[in-house]
DNA sequence: CAGTCGTGGAA
DNA sequence: TTTCCAAGACT
């Protein structure tokens, strides 16, 4: 049954792959590293459908490795804005950097997991598309269209390891990019998460989940912690149509991104509701944002003594024009707190 | 190993 | 409204 698999989806691809602007036709010649690698990294736990864009943003403002390497890390991270997860945009400059000075990204997986932002998934994903390498493939379209191709009982995340070797064994030594995409595309239109579209799978007649009963209840996931909500207070402070902005430390929340100063709230507890400055204040409303494992609920506060004297107390800032707060590349939360200021202002 | 780390769309 | 989840990496 093993190696009916790679043949069926293979030729199943061939009609149904997608059409994504960073991907080479099924069988054609192998695509761009730099391509490749860019959108593998942006594709990390972000929908094809938010990454057109960026891709399409980065490739034209860096064409090439070389270009991204020289490019300084500010506007690399400005560029990333919106997109979220942004050690990604960290550790993308810091590997454009390695592979220009090696002269060029290396072609085995061994050497690609190596490089800042790339793990098993990453590593093995660019040498089979880019290099033509044969690569185990896992990523979690994988994890559900083996765990219910297998009829694998064994709940995620503990059953990573059989589903490792089940993914060996179906993979083709030739064409395991071509492999890899097609089960992900599987994964992505056909065996999704809410569905089991049996009746259009190229795998129906060598599926044991198909069989064994309710395929869309595999893979078995462990019960998932409760988020908590918290509450902060970001503050929009305002002169000469300027707007004071700092920058996160490198590590943690939204790390070395531009925000508006804030009152220090996290995941683990509430902001203090301190302001950076002293003066009256104004309500500018409230900003609800969900992040992967706590909700935020931030109220935005406007600075009413725009006219007092120079704002002594702000530090590790910039004041930036108010009219190009676009290009500050704001993540999505202070980005949604500055339009509610503007809003009121 | 389990927690951290964004965001927007779908149900 | 709330939950789930999408081409995971890192600690």
């Amino acid at each position: 049954m093993e190696d009916r698999v790679a043949s069926l989806l293979l030729d199943w691809y061939a009609d149904h792959a997608r059409s994504l602007t960073w991907r080479a036709a099924p069988g054609s010649a192998l695509p761009d590293p730099y391509r490749v690698w860019l959108s593998e990294v942006m594709l990390q736990q972000t929908t094809t459908a938010a990454v057109a864009p960026y891709f399409s943003r980065f490739t034209q403002r860096w064409p090439d490795v070389q270009a991204l390497a020289a490019a300084p890390e500010e506007e690399v991270m400005a560029a990333w804005a919106g997109l979220g997860y942004y050690s990604r945009a960290r550790n993308l400059v810091a590997a454009a950097r390695e592979v220009a000075a090696m002269g060029g990204f290396p072609d085995t997986e061994e050497e690609l997991r190596q490089l800042p932002g790339l793990g098993a998934y990453t590593a093995a994903a660019i040498a089979a598309i880019a290099f033509g390498r044969r690569a185990v493939v896992v990523d979690a379209n994988v994890e559900r269209v083996v765990s219910r191709l297998f009829a694998i009982e064994e709940p995620l995340p503990g059953s990573r390891k059989i589903i490792r070797q089940r993914a060996d064994s179906i993979t083709p030594d030739e064409r395991s990019g071509d492999f890899a995409q097609a089960m992900m595309d599987l994964g992505a239109t056909i065996c999704t998460a809410r569905d089991a579209r049996c009746l259009l799978c190229p795998l129906q007649e060598v599926c044991q989940g198909r069989v064994t009963g309710d395929p869309l209840r595999l893979p078995v996931k462990a019960a998932k912690k409760p988020k908590p909500s918290r509450t902060g207070t970001a503050f929009w402070i305002e002169r000469d149509s300027h707007v004071w902005l700092v920058t996160r430390p490198g590590r943690g929340m939204l790390g070395g991104m531009r925000a508006l100063p804030d009152d220090g709230w996290s995941a683990g507890s509430d902001g203090d509701e301190e302001a950076p400055l002293s003066g009256a204040w104004r309500a500018g409303g409230v900003v609800r944002h969900s992040f992967t494992h706590f909700h935020l609920e931030l109220g935005v506060a406007i600075h009413a003594g725009d006219d007092c004297g120079e704002p002594s107390g702000l530090t590790g800032g910039e004041w930036w024009p108010v009219a190009e707060i676009e290009a500050a590349g704001l993540p999505t939360l202070f980005a949604k707190a500055a339009r509610l200021a503007l809003a009121r202002a």
